[in-house]
DNA sequence: GCGACAG
DNA sequence: ATCTTGTCGC
């Protein structure tokens, strides 16, 4: 079924259905390395007003190892799914793949907010997005899920790994000293050396990474006004 | 049954 | 996610 059906067909699914979508895709996930050393990184994230059904998306893309400004994606579209924890890629996606499709510049990985592993049947919105647009990504998220973890130390760069039972499903991540840790995830085609690879190179002062901070801000922008949708290389 | 629960 | 000011701590 092209893309554009299944995003249509996604907006049809019951609770329950949706999940059992999941388990099917879960097949797919791969978790193969990339192959060379990513040299453009981006972030994807969302931004709306609440209560309101239009969600504003940005993707924008960086080139490392400056974290320089590439280009950027903005689009704005209504959900017609609720958000419901572990189902937030049903929400989200359809909007997502229209400024992915908007992006001329694709990056090596991309870097959602959210989680892409660390997920009950593992595919969170991370991992959902790069199998339906067969791309790289990552997971990255403020909040845990599901999982749990042993203690982290209190520097920038420690790391403990989030697991479910036996098994590994992400890391937390202290991406900036004595600061509440992120939590982050193979999303598809990265491995787990990948992830935490790519976010450490993703990380400049700040708590999140700044592939998340500029999407953030351009979502925002989008939000209110102070920028227009459409694609813009620098 | 109760609590947890990405954005 | 978003609504919002000051304030405590490194």
């Amino acid at each position: 079924m092209p893309l554009t059906n299944r995003l249509e067909y996604y907006k049809t699914l019951a609770a329950s259905e949706a999940k059992e979508l999941q388990q099917e895709l879960k097949e797919k996930i791969s978790l193969q390395g990339l192959v060379t050393a990513p040299q453009f990184v981006a972030g994807a994230d969302i931004s709306f007003d609440r209560g309101s059904e239009l969600m504003h998306a940005a993707i924008v893309v960086l080139q490392l190892p400056a974290l320089s400004p590439v280009a950027r994606s903005l689009v704005t579209d209504e959900t017609t799914f609720p958000y419901i924890p572990g189902l937030l890629a049903f929400r989200e996606i359809p909007v997502l793949i229209k400024a992915w499709g908007q992006l001329q510049q694709k990056p090596d990985v991309l870097i959602l907010d959210g989680h892409g592993t660390a997920h009950p049947r593992r595919m969170g919105i991370a991992t959902h997005f790069g199998i339906e647009v067969d791309w790289p990504t990552i997971g990255c998220a403020k909040n845990i899920l599901t999982g749990s973890h042993d203690k982290l130390g209190l520097e920038k760069g420690e790391y403990v790994d989030l697991k479910e039972g036996e098994e590994r499903i992400g890391m937390v991540l202290r991406s900036r000293t004595n600061v509440n840790p992120i939590y982050i995830s193979p999303g598809h085609k990265v491995s787990f050396d990948d992830t935490y690879d790519t976010v450490m190179k993703s990380l400049n002062k700040y708590k999140l990474p700044e592939t998340t901070r500029q999407a953030h801000r351009w979502a925002n922008k989008l939000r209110k006004g102070e920028a227009e949708p459409g694609y813009v290389e620098y």
